[in-house]
DNA sequence: ACTTAAGTGTAGCCAAGGCTACATTCCAGA
DNA sequence: TCTGGAATGTAGCCTTGGCTACACTTAAGT
């Protein structure tokens, strides 16, 4: 009733072991996937603060589309990990370290948007799909992207 | 204390409203996130069938490193939504609505890998980063990525 | 100064998706 | 045929990230 094995697997090149590779790449992954809220959230506060001078709860919520208990609670993981800070009724504030993280952010959500753009996505497609895939950009395809900008 | 806003968004076009745009966006984004599972669970399955001509639990947990109480929840998500069947101690297969959904999303994770090798981003960030990428790709953008390789 | 609406915070619910620990079943080799 | 190890299944825990309902502050407008 088991077939012989043809090849290892469909997603793979031919011969190599799929096994390992292929779980280290999910694990990727799934790290990737739990970080998105953190750098959504400190690049939106990063935007409020810059553009509207001050950043509260209520706009983030309003922004992302979620409710405000939403947005309260994942605030106050950023506080956790020491990106953020506030004062029960003030605004939303980035550390230092949140800053940076958002100066990071934003120019990878760029770079990525340029890309889409240039080899021929609409704009709101090219933004909207941004929003999800800037997660998953390592280093070397960030790099690879810019180097494809530039040369063109 | 409030200074006058500059603009409505950084990551927005000047003048354009940015919060429903934003926040549906934002929207979209978690959808696709919630999915990712069903996706890379069926697309799995699928290639395990087919070179080796059957999925076992334990072989889609390996291979998606995670452990196999893990693995069995989400297929039994996948029953639940009408995409797998399995009897116990038998494999797991796909309804003909899972393999439908196994052969988009695998045509979708190779256009993706084209892609990026196309711009230049070396073989094996292509293919992990896929991993992730794959899931947030709108109709629009797969359109604009296989005309972009076609006139190539 | 009062009143009221908006903003903010808290409590408690749920589902998804991880995990460990333990129980059961299957099957291959002795 | 027995039996031990691998595969499978179950139970129960945790965190994340949604939600609603309700309570408390703040700040405006009258
Ligand atoms: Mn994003
Ligand atoms: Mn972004
Ligand atoms: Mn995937
Ligand atoms: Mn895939």
């Amino acid at each position: 009733m088991k077939e012989p094995p043809l090849s290892d697997s469909l997603t793979q090149p031919a011969g190599m072991p799929a096994e390992p590779t292929q779980a280290q790449r999910f694990g990727r992954a799934r790290s990737a996937r739990s970080a998105t809220q953190v750098e959504d959230y400190v690049e939106l506060i990063d935007d409020l603060l810059t553009t509207q001078g001050e950043a509260r709860s209520t706009d983030v919520a309003r922004r992302l589309g979620v409710t405000h208990p939403s947005a309260i609670k994942t605030i106050a993981r950023l506080k956790r990990e020491g990106l953020a800070t506030a004062k029960p009724y003030r605004g939303i504030f980035l550390t230092p370290a949140g800053q940076e993280l958002a100066h990071r952010v934003r120019a990878r959500h760029r770079l990525i948007v340029e890309l889409l753009l240039s080899v021929g996505v609409p704009r709101e497609a090219a933004e909207a799909d941004a929003e999800g895939m800037e997660h998953y950009a390592s280093e070397a395809t960030l790099e690879a992207f810019a180097a494809f900008l530039d040369g063109k």
